[in-house]
Parts: structure tokens; sequence; C-alpha cells
DNA sequence: AATGAACTTACCCAGCGGTAAATTACCCTA
DNA sequence: TAGGGTAATTTACCGCTGGGTAAGTTCATT
């Protein structure tokens, strides 16, 4: 007597498959809203799938974001460290390529990072440390550049290396966060508009400061 | 038989100090975690008091959340108005002064500058829309100067005045987490870092870009 | 003693992470 | 071509946490 609507059962879509979408949607879901606000269920409606189903695919929640979590770490890493490397005469400065090499490793998946830069992530957790571990190594990175540029500026101040980093880095998400709301820009007009944001803000701090 | 330990009762604290300690307890909670992650317990186990003592006195938490924001909201108003406002030949550049105006408000309290940018206010809610609503003030004075600035640079697109204004904001909230990481800092000293920063920037933002 | 202010205990309810068990569809074999 | 195994998926549930409330308890004042 139980033969009604039981819309149980296989749906003919392969697990590869399946977990791809899973990971695509909730890399997007973390990103836009965090993983404290992010919940199973909402992700597992956007696949069109139900909660156990991620479960038994992937595990717990935290299980699920570091799947997420992997592989923009690592192609966020990836880019920057080229564009670092790579530093020919005639080349734009380094941040400007470092800022296209963001906007090209995210282009098509842009609220990922925020993902990495997720501040709601239970404290002590995996997830926050494997996330801290990335974002270390994207300091690492962004240190060396800030402590160049300070050295040539002659400034020896650590505590200013450090500062600079963390402007830099706010810098970066402010500019991806806009670029969120503005889906309709390429990875290259991007960059251009910074080029230029950074030649007019060049110009007012032309103007010096009248006291020590 | 109900003559145990009952530890209910005053404890002589009179409701208006009472509720300038549940304030100051939550604009820090709400500051360091955000709304959403904050529970009404911890407010009120920072107090030494009990969660329904809260909702007796404010309400609900979004009310809550309000009465931290109003204060807040209006003293940055006021100090970066202020400092908009007073340009007088030899000071710094504006937005130094703007810095300075925002270090200076925050003094003691420097968490309350996440009150006003929280993502994870309920969408919809008035606690979201208030709280826009000073944004959007915020916004309106630096986009005054965004535009002024890239007047003078040359630039018309409206875009990049908008684009400007965002990174602008992501600059003052990175400066501020990192002033949050380091509680020994003055106003005055951050202040003065910025202006080093910016002009180590200024050398480096000095060498063109080559594509147009 | 009585009134009111300050405060707590004990509770309800919804939402969310997580799990067990059942259900359906597919594919391979005999 | 029936039937059995297995992969894909659901329904129904548990437990905890957190917002919110009702009703009672203590203290101070007049």
């Amino acid at each position: 007597m139980t033969m009604l609507s039981s819309r149980a059962g296989t749906k003919g879509v392969p697990r590869a498959d399946r977990e791809r979408q899973v990971l695509a949607a909730a890399t997007e879901e973390f990103g836009r809203r965090g993983f404290e606000a992010t919940t199973m269920a909402a992700i597992a409606t956007r696949v069109g799938v139900t909660k156990p189903l991620l479960h038994q695919y992937f595990g717990s929640k935290q299980d699920l974001y570091l799947a997420c979590l992997d592989p923009v770490g690592d192609r966020l890493l990836d880019a920057i460290r080229n564009a670092m490397a790579g530093h020919g005469t005639g080349a734009p400065p380094t941040p400007l390529r470092v800022l296209h090499a963001l906007f090209d490793a995210l282009d098509g998946r842009r609220e990922a990072w925020f993902v990495l830069y997720d501040p709601s992530l239970p404290p002590g957790s995996d997830a926050a440390h494997r996330a801290a571990h990335y974002r270390d190594a994207i300091d690492d990175l962004a240190a060396t550049g800030a402590a160049e540029l300070l050295r040539t500026a002659g400034s020896g101040d650590p505590l200013d290396a450090d500062a600079l980093k963390y402007a830099w880095r706010g810098l970066c998400t402010a500019l991806i966060r806009w670029w969120i709301n503005h889906p309709d820009q390429t990875p290259e007009a991007m960059t251009r508009r910074c080029a230029r944001l950074a030649a007019a803000s060049h110009a007012i701090l032309a103007a010096d400061n009248g006291h020590t």
C-alpha cells in the first residue's frame, strides 16, 4: 500500500557529475553567505537534491567546505605566484599584475575569494586552520611585495609592512566585491579600471602632509 | 520547598546603568562576531546577567542591534562630515584627514565599525535597511571625494567613481581591522602610519603601465 | 506590609546538522 | 526475459542550539 508518490530513487545522474554540481553550488553559497549562514538544505535545493545526499557524498558540512576550499586555494595561490614571478621590463607593475591574475583566476567563480576569507568559520576547526594556511601562503607573497615596496621608500618599520599587507588584502577584497556587483565586467576591463584608479590616486597622494 | 538557592531578584543596578553596560557589550560582540553569530546569551553572560533581561530591556535581538547601531552610525557620520568640511591650506589631504577622524571616533570602540558593515544581517530586515542607510550616507560623502579626485585625474567614467568608493571603504575596513589586532597603537600613530604607507605606495604607482 | 523595580528559572518552538532506513531505477547475468 | 545486486535518492526522524516568553523570586523603598 506504499505505492503513492514516493519520489525517491535514482535520477540517473552519476555520482561524479552530482559531486561537481554540489561543489559548484556550495562554493558559491559559502562565498556569498559565509560558512555559518550557509545551510546544507540550501545547497541541496540549488542542486535539486536533498540534504542527506550531500552528507553521503561529502560527509559533514565542514568536509564539504574543505572540498570547496582546496581547489580555490590552490588556484589562487598559483595565480598569484605566477603573477609575482614574471616581471619583465616594460610589464605593468607587480600589484596590477597580481590583480589581473586574481580577476582571471576568479572569472566565473568570483565568490570563491570569500570562501578563503570567511570570518565565520568555527574557530579552532580544521576548516579554519586550512583556510588560514592558504591565507598565510598568500600573505607571505604579499609580504615580500610589501617589504620590497617599503624598502624602496626607505621605511624599515616591520609594522608598516604588516599594515600594508592588510591594506592590500582589503583592497583586493573590495575590488572583487565590486566586481561581483557588476557581472558584465571582464577581467581585462577590471584590470584597466584598477590601473586608472591607481593613476588617479597617485595624483592626490602627491600632496604632502604638513606634520611629522 | 522552593527555598533553595534562588539567585533571582535585583542586584541593585539601576536600569539606565545596566542598559549602558548591555549596549557596550552588545556593540563589541556584534562587531566582533557579526549579528548572526552573536548570541543573546553571550552578551548577557558578558554583562553578568541572563537572557530574558536583555529582551525585557531592549526587545528582540534586532531591536538590541538597532540600539547599538544608531549611536555608532551617528558618531561615524559626524566624524567624517567634519573631516571633509575642514580643509584649510597646509592641512593634510582629505583621505588622511578622514582616516584620522575615523581612528579618533573609533578609539575605545574599534569593533563598532563592523557593526555598520555587518554582512550577516538578515536581508530585508529593518536592521539591514538602517545599516544600509548609514552606509549610504557615508558612501555619499566618499563619492564626492572620489568624484573630485577622478575629475582632477581626467576620468569621467561614473563606474570608476563607484569602484573607487568601494576600494576606499575596503581600505578603511582593512586598516581598522589591523588596528584592532594592534591595541597599543594610538589614533595618531595610526594616522602617521597611513601617511607613510601612502607615500610608499606613491613611489610604486609612479611607474606607468604600458597598455591603454 | 505593600508596591514596584530588577532579575532569574523553566519552558516552548523553530531551524539546522546529521542519520537510519526505505524506495526507485539501472545493469548485468543466467 | 525474469530476477538480483547495486547505485542514487528520498522520507522520516533525533538532538541540539538559540530566540523568545511566562511566571515567579528577591530587594529596596515608603
